[in-house]
DNA sequence: AACCATTGCAACCGCTCCGGA
DNA sequence: CTCCGGAGCGGTTGCAATGGT
């Protein structure tokens, strides 16, 4: 037996909204407000449509000061970080955002934003490829030489690496107003250097908006946020690995201790390219596949959802890849099923 | 010009949260 | 404390507009 429905679906309307329709709905709130009862204001006002569709129409788009379209770049950004340290909560993000819409937001990252970050992201990785394709052969080569049955990637047998690639290093002046750090303790949010005594993971920040203000809990399985990329050097970083005969568990640590998030908002640009250019193709197309967070860096469950676990999922590997180097050769050990990338090449454990 | 594919956006659906009885 | 109903949210869908062949 299901719950009951909010309204009688065989005589509301549905689809587009008239401009009838419309002027009724916003004439009604602007005079009287929505009476705090969305269910009950179509019948107030004659209008053959549920409440839940009112109050959206309102909200998205007869609200006053409502913007549509032309996101500038620095909303982008906005919306970018946001995205990355707090998920898809278009809700939060759209709060940053005057005059934006949950559902606007929502809609231009999808379609849009997403895109255009991982449009980039294709070029570079075509560039990179070529680059793979050496050491792929390197590789092949030396096996033949030094076969041993049953192992692939044993550190004994990886190929001399290039040197990592140099990160671009944040502007020496530290930003007084860290405003999306500002932003995410507001909202209830943890950074590790706010309570050292609970960095049970080396970046232990996770926005936690069911947990009442100031009230923080230990996040010990939670998805770790994506540190300012050039606050932790790739080589600050080890991949250290356990096999259990079947399977390879690797974990990630940070040498440095606990990082802060977003140290300068002003690279973050920059260092979000940097991120989304530095992924491999394997990562790229978990945007339309699937990494769940299970399978992330120490391997324990999140608890979260499947949905969720998409979303982080995919986003913490752009972070990890780019942060430890091989993070996604982790990745594809701890999941057998993901076909074998050549790029692994580049990660040798420490 | 016609057809098909893609894109962008408005709206819907179903779920969770939360406050009041 | 439990239940119920409304509010709010995020994911998904439907469709018109646009672009490509």
């Amino acid at each position: 037996m299901g719950r009951a429905p909010c309204c009688d679906k065989a005589n509301v309307k549905k689809g587009p909204w008239s401009p009838e329709e419309d002027a009724k709905l916003k004439a009604y709130i602007e005079t009287n407000g929505t009476g705090g009862n969305w269910i009950a204001l179509p019948q107030k006002i004659g209008l053959k449509r549920c409440g839940k569709s009112c109050r959206l129409r309102w909200l998205n788009y007869l609200r006053p000061n409502i913007r549509h379209g032309g996101f500038s770049e620095e909303e982008d950004n906005i919306i970018c970080s946001l995205y990355i340290s707090i998920g898809s909560r278009w809700s939060i993000i759209a709060a940053q955002l005057p005059g934006r819409t949950d559902n606007d937001i929502k809609n231009y990252w999808n379609t849009k934003l997403k895109k255009k970050l991982l449009g980039k992201q294709r070029k570079q990785q075509q560039a990179r490829r070529s680059t793979c394709l050496t050491f792929k052969q390197e590789m092949k080569r030396e096996s033949e030489n030094y076969p041993v049955p049953g192992m692939v990637n044993q550190a004994s047998n990886w190929p001399l690496l290039p040197p990592p690639p140099v990160m671009p290093q944040p502007s020496t002046h530290q930003d007084p107003q860290d405003s999306i750090r500002n932003l995410l303790v507001k909202l209830g949010g943890r950074f590790s250097d706010d309570h050292p005594q609970s960095t049970t993971s080396p970046m232990n920040f996770r926005y936690a908006p069911d947990v009442p203000f100031a009230q923080y809990q230990p996040y010990e399985n939670s998805m770790n946020i994506l540190p300012s990329a050039s606050s932790l050097s790739p080589l600050n970083s080890t991949c250290s690995q356990v096999t259990d005969g079947t399977t390879t568990q690797f974990t990630v640590n940070d040498v440095d201790g606990p990082n802060d998030v977003f140290q300068d908002l002003d690279v973050f640009q920059a260092e979000l390219s940097e991120l989304i250019y530095n992924n491999n193709q394997q990562i790229l197309d978990g945007f339309e596949g699937f990494y769940g967070t299970d399978n992330m860096v120490d391997g324990s469950s999140t608890g979260t959802s499947s949905v969720e676990s998409s979303s982080w999922g995919d986003i913490n590997s752009l972070a990890y890849t780019q942060i430890v180097p091989g993070f996604e050769a982790c990745q594809q050990q701890s999941i057998p099923q993901v076909p074998t990338y050549d790029e692994s090449a580049y990660f040798r454990p420490q």
